[in-house]
DNA sequence: GAATGTGAAGGTTTTCACAGCA
DNA sequence: TGCTGTGAAAACCTTCACATTC
């Protein structure tokens, strides 16, 4: 690969995974880059770009052939094949995300989780039954584990996160409103829920309409 | 306000806003751009920058006082004030959301909820009876509702949506993963935390890091 | 004719570097 | 001296427009 994708690009990915999902889904054969683009509020050209990136993946004239598409993506994605997660934190936001369907539908099981709370060590939820925090170098390494949610308190984040790198993860998705430090290998995300309703709040107060929603 | 604001600094601005309310529990009274940056793994630059679109409020030679700098940010991000919020689809997620506490601490409170299943409609959720959604426009004008947070399944959410606009609210926190309609004085913001996953997972299969992580 | 793939243009965001001020 | 505030430069991202292919 000889240019940097950049982060934009790699999150409409996402969006032309789901159209695509979607257009199957209908029984749609082939699609232009200007119906994608329209399915999720971009432009052709930045369709087209993007794809770019990867490969030569339509037929001019005709456009994209849905499934083919719909796999390739998959496959860039790296979301052709299952992903065994870890979920670290079992409280208010932890056990909804247990339970999300959508993670699973996408490929990725939580198959691992930990609590420090005596009370839930032990405790069967959806199946799992929950870890002790301590073993959690260990276990992320015996089960060869290679993404990890974090939703623990802000407080206890960063020793968890600094256990999860030692165990060798590479990547990791924070739910907890702090700066994390990792190092340049591993990828950290993180969903700040707060920051959104923030962003909401100053859109109302200063009259601010986003230019595209991504 | 002369320039447009890019979604990536108003952003940050909740960064900055993070790192000073930490900053003055931890009694610190001056902050450089070099400290905040690092602290929210920025560049001096950008935080300077960003800052300047809205203002001069630092002391050459000093830095910022983070108390005043701090409520300077709470103004401009619009809350310096409660948020009566509305949230809608008391499934999984929904259930997790009435119970964090991040929200209500910065001043987000959800104040209704409305599904549309009749065992939930008319129980208690932290002290809040859950509405027919049937009563959506109606209950979300009464009640002067500002921001509303979506949290049902896809194939209904712009069914909702469409009567969240109605009702007149101007800013929505979608968490379907579906690409909603809304006119354009509305601001949707979308949280889809299967995307984030998938951006790890093409992380790892192409071992990408990113440049920076808002 | 229709729609892709892509250099080049245009626009936006970030970084640089330094004048200006405490 | 130390650090802000900010034009200018650099980097980055998006859009244009058209040659190319079916």
């Amino acid at each position: 690969m000889k240019k940097r994708i950049s982060e934009s690009t790699i999150h409409r990915l996402s969006l032309y995974y789901r159209a695509l999902s979607l257009l199957e889904k209908e029984n749609v054969v082939t699609v232009s880059s200007k119906e994608l683009a329209k399915r999720e509020k971009l432009t052709p050209a930045q369709v087209r770009k993007d794809l770019s990136f990867f490969g030569s993946f339509g037929t001019r004239g005709l456009g994209y052939q849905v499934a083919e598409l719909r796999s390739r993506m998959s496959h860039i994605l790296g979301i052709n094949r299952d992903w065994r997660v870890a979920l670290i934190g079992i409280g208010n936001i932890g056990s909804a995300l247990v339970s999300y369907k959508e993670f699973a539908r996408q490929g990725f099981h939580i198959v691992k989780l930990f609590d420090n709370d005596q009370r839930k060590i032990g405790s069967n939820h959806k199946g799992i039954v929950v870890s002790d925090i301590k073993d959690l170098e260990k276990e992320l390494k015996e089960d060869n584990i290679e993404i990890v949610i974090v939703a623990v308190p802000a407080t206890v984040a960063q020793y968890i996160v600094d256990d999860v790198v030692a165990a060798g993860v590479k990547a990791i998705l924070n739910f907890a409103p702090i700066n994390l430090r990792v190092p340049p290998e591993v990828c950290l995300r993180n969903e700040n829920m707060s920051m959104e309703l923030e962003y909401l709040s100053f859109a109302v107060v200063n009259n601010h309409t986003p230019k595209k929603v991504i």
